[in-house]
DNA sequence: CTTCCTCCTATAACGATGTTATGTATCGGT
DNA sequence: ACCGATACATAACATCGTTATAGGAGGAAG
């Protein structure tokens, strides 16, 4: 394959080698050998620019909290707080299904080769809080949640704990969907996650009508998730099409 | 260490030996040499009875579906359906903590040694939906929405949809949880699951204060779970104190 | 009982991994 | 122009999954 990256140092070239291979071949493609070859460079430099695999991949953990970070500051605010915090939720579906390969290693879910390396302790390992960049990108639906709660739209006395709870549903959504759970299809968008979030917010003391028309309002404003379908008005949950009780 | 298993057949030793091995040491732990080294066998028997590490991870895999399927089946339905709903909730978390390694392999999450394996498909790898006892156990909990719906409680017109905003919020809340996230005390489940599980199904349709009665109805059947704390009467989230584990 | 066949097993080797040791070169500062 | 530090390539080591090969146990048929 073409050994890209003529430029820069060698660490950023090891770097970017290591983020691209792993998209394209999975985090068993991450190797020593295979990569400072396709830099042109011997092994050696994975062990004097990082000390070893594991640090490589920890490395690139980071670059991809960065990554996740700056696609979800990429979304901008509204006066309308709830079609902030759905778009954000759509940014993030749409960063982890761009970057499966990274958005498993950057929750700690995936162990490549590296099985050297004594304990990886799961709790502590690169996990997403123990990373400035993932502190900084949970951050960002920490203060979504706050202006919605300030607006009234939502009841969010621990806006933290609320992040959370969103956060738990749009993780593990996307993860499933990833194992192909939900078909391979979009459906699972407009049946799972679009009325969980819906539902959730709901609970958190919303109406039903005005989410829906924050949601009509992301897809509006928001061109670039065109592809997604628009959601469909009607009762509590979801794509059903009998009558309710 | 001492070579336990002295009885079944030496497929069954090594089945065993691989699950206590993942569970104590991790992923990383699960080795051809190591494995059959401990049950008193040289490393063939992998080969014999397996065909290799690939299969043995599945056969792991399978196993722990089988298990979790038995343990969601362990918790018995009464006539209130939510309460019976909290209770797989429960239930499902309990397995996922006590057996993290397990629960994490069993989602496809980790990918151990063996990079030898020709590119295990993320998708139809060992997963959920592609195992009858992953799809026996994602039955229950489309069982229990079923019957919340009769029941009236709540809105589902799609059971499996609703089926899989359930799941992904709990799946995607445990993830979190197990990478200590919500931090290494109990806090998490109160300030974060179980507000969770609370607005989405008030958002479903189900009164705030019939979930809280039936919540406090299964703390008070099932003495099993008595070391979490009750919930507290309220308004849509926050906080609380907790006990350990 | 003997013979043969089939499975299971142990030993040893092969390729490839992460890592380390060692010697060499290249660069920057004084 | 020298010197120290850093980066580099080569080669070796231990270990991994896997495979080839030969030996042995147990039953079925003669």
């Amino acid at each position: 394959m073409g050994e890209a990256e003529r430029q820069g140092t060698v660490r950023e070239r090891l770097l970017a080698a290591a983020i691209e291979k792993l998209a394209a071949s999975g985090p068993e493609a991450l190797q020593a050998r295979p990569l400072a070859a396709e830099i042109g460079a011997s092994t050696m430099a994975v062990y004097t620019h990082f000390g070893g695999m594991p640090q490589l991949l920890d490395e690139v953990t980071r670059e991809g909290f960065a990554r996740f970070e700056a696609g979800l500051a990429r979304v901008e605010r509204s006066d309308d707080t709830i079609a902030d915090l759905l778009a954000l939720g759509i940014a993030y579906r749409q960063f982890a299904l761009d970057n499966q390969q990274l958005y498993r290693l950057m929750f700690g879910l995936t162990t490549p080769g590296t099985r050297r390396t004594k304990e990886r302790d799961l709790t502590t390992a690169g996990s997403p809080t123990s990373l400035s960049e993932g502190i900084s990108a949970f951050n960002h639906l920490v203060g979504a949640v706050t202006r919605a709660a300030e607006s009234g739209r939502i009841a969010a006395a621990d806006p933290v704990a609320v992040a959370g709870q969103i956060w738990s549903a749009t993780h593990g959504y996307v993860l499933l969907e990833m194992t192909g759970v939900f078909g391979h299809e979009g459906h699972g968008l407009v049946r799972t996650l679009q009325p969980l979030i819906i539902n959730l917010l709901v609970g958190l003391g919303d109406t039903r009508a005005n989410i829906e028309a924050s949601l009509a309002r992301v897809f509006a404003t928001s061109r670039r998730y065109h592809h997604i379908s628009a959601p469909q008005r009607g009762r509590p949950s979801d794509a059903g099409t009998t009558a309710t009780s």
